[in-house]
RNA sequence: GCUCCAGUGGUGUAGUCCGGCCAAUCAUGCGGGCCUUUCGAGCCCGCGACUCGGGUUCAAAUCCCGGCUGGAGCACCA
């Protein structure tokens, strides 16, 4: 599936640590992951932090946890802002070699000429006076504006090619480093050093960035490097959940989210917390491959292979919501063991039938309706959040007969508060049956007839248990 | 606007390089059936696609040209 595969695999997942991943950044981890260890290669994390204003300081323990998360082997671990140094040296080389300069044009003169295909005054200077501003540049010395341009085609047919800037000056201070540098390498310079001097064989990554491994060729080939085989996939549009970290983060700033991890997001901690399982994501993501036509995700097939994950081990319970109650005549006590699952053993839950039990759906005078594992019943009066009915039979058949519809029920007595959220900031409140409190946190249950939530939290603070969970799917 | 890229069922995908075995694969979805006291799972049946128009050829999803549609890039972000 790769081309020109030699030796050793050697690629590279290189995100910028601004917040934590998402299910964007997921086929980009996956297709590197499936390639390293289908070559028996290794995979590098790099984090691109030489925008100092885009880094948020979490971001780098969570990209990690969220790695760990997927089941992502990391054999390497490397973070830009610890190599300036390094970049300064190859920067260095260029100006030496008369292939880079250092350009003090105000940006809007400057791409006023490139656009005509004019070069600048600078692009002149001889060697040592750009050396000469380079060192007062690092040690900003100097006044006005600076940037250090690498010699490309000022006539290029694409005019961000034309000389592009591969340093600039920004003093923000850096979350890791301070104000220890004021001038960074831009990514078009940071990425050709690093993924040359880390021995990237092969690199995936999207097709917007096309233009820029045109640029970046300009840097291999000044240093007579051997390019890494740059393979780009289309892009994928993710309908629903914001994934922009900038917004996220405002977000949460506002309280419109609990966290990074709020059920509404698309970051993979919002989809851990539903109750999606990494595997899932993995197998949707070596579906979707990487062919440069853009693709829709398709959140229907993530749900259908985690379904496929979750249900032998989910275990069954009723849940009402919108809850009504329903009284019942002419029934005796009883009690019942039900099974946790159809198929398979996962022990039994006991369900105490007393003649008072909470109901979601509106039932209807006069109809047949069967109280699910239990029997038959017809109701006889509905009186707002109220309803009576009356005993009818056993036999399933009768129901059938009748055409009667199977509802779901919960023993008043013991019934568990329960509140499912889901992902479009619904909240369905209700009841669960009193074994459900046996659950633990985090493990994936479904809610027959209702769907696979995940149990994220037990409250006992107010001598009541409240259970809350996280919607996953149907 | 300019430059470049891509178009297979509702969605994703295989096949496209090296034309024929493709009246097109697999998954998901949808419809129906069996089973089942879940609208779950499983099993069975079915629905549904080569962007359009020309050309080359004995033969085109596959090659060529043009249209259409979609996308990317055109930063002192990554």
């Amino acid at each position: 599936m790769l081309k020109n595969v030699g030796d050793k695999v050697v690629m590279r997942f290189a995100p910028n640590p601004s917040g934590p991943l998402h299910i964007g950044h997921s086929r980009a981890v996956v297709l590197n992951d499936y390639f390293v260890k289908k070559y028996g290669g290794k995979l590098i994390l790099r984090l691109e932090d030489t925008d100092p204003k885009r880094v948020l300081p979490e971001a780098y323990d969570m990209i990690k946890e969220d790695l760990e998360w997927l089941g992502i082997k990391i054999d390497d671990t490397v973070i830009q802002s610890d190599r300036m140094e390094i970049y300064y040296k190859y920067g260095k080389k260029l100006i030496e070699m008369g292939n880079a300069y250092l350009c003090q044009c105000d940006p809007e003169g400057f791409r006023e000429l490139k656009n005509k295909g004019i070069p600048c005054k600078c692009r002149d200077n001889s060697i040592e006076a750009n050396l000469e501003l380079w060192e007062k540049m690092l040690n900003n010395q100097l006044e006005g504006t600076c940037v250090v341009r690498l010699k490309t085609d000022i006539k290029h047919k694409n005019p961000s090619i034309r000389d592009f800037p591969i340093f600039r000056i920004e003093t923000t201070p850096h979350p890791r480093t301070g104000d220890k540098y004021i001038v960074y390498p831009l990514m078009n310079f940071s990425v050709p050093i690093d993924d040359h001097l880390l021995g990237m064989s092969h690199v995936l990554r999207g097709k917007d960035h096309i233009v820029n491994t045109e640029k970046q060729k300009y840097i291999f080939d000044y240093f007579k490097w051997k390019m890494p085989e740059y393979i780009h996939y289309g892009i994928l549009k993710i309908e629903g959940p914001i994934l922009s970290t900038s917004k996220i983060h405002e977000g949460i700033l506002k309280g419109t989210y609990d966290g990074w991890d709020d059920p509404q997001l698309g970051t993979l901690r919002a989809l851990k917390r539903r109750g999606i399982r990494p595997e899932a994501i993995y197998k949707s993501m070596m579906d979707i491959g990487i062919k440069q036509a853009d693709v829709k995700f398709s959140w229907e097939n993530l749900y259908a292979a985690n379904k496929d994950i979750i249900d032998r081990d989910a275990k069954r319970f009723f849940f009402v919501w919108d809850p009504k109650v329903l009284n019942i005549e002419g029934a005796e006590l009883r009690t019942l063991n039900l099974r946790m699952h159809p198929d398979r053993d996962l022990g039994t839950r006991e369900l105490i039938f007393d003649g008072t039990l909470y109901v979601s759906d509106n039932l209807e005078v006069g109809k047949m309706y069967r109280l699910m594992e239990l029997f038959n019943i017809v109701v006889e009066d509905v009186d707002g959040d109220v309803i009576y009915a009356k005993y009818h039979s056993e036999d399933f058949k009768i129901l059938k007969e009748n055409r009667g519809k199977i509802i779901h029920w919960i023993p008043v007595k013991d019934a568990i508060k329960t509140k499912v959220i889901c992902p479009n900031g619904k909240k369905y409140e209700g009841f669960t049956e009193k074994d459900f409190k046996k659950v633990n946190v985090d493990e994936i249950v479904q809610f027959e007839r209702f769907g696979f939530v995940r149990v994220d939290n037990k409250d006992n603070s107010n001598k009541n248990l409240e259970i809350t969970c996280y919607f996953a799917h149907k």
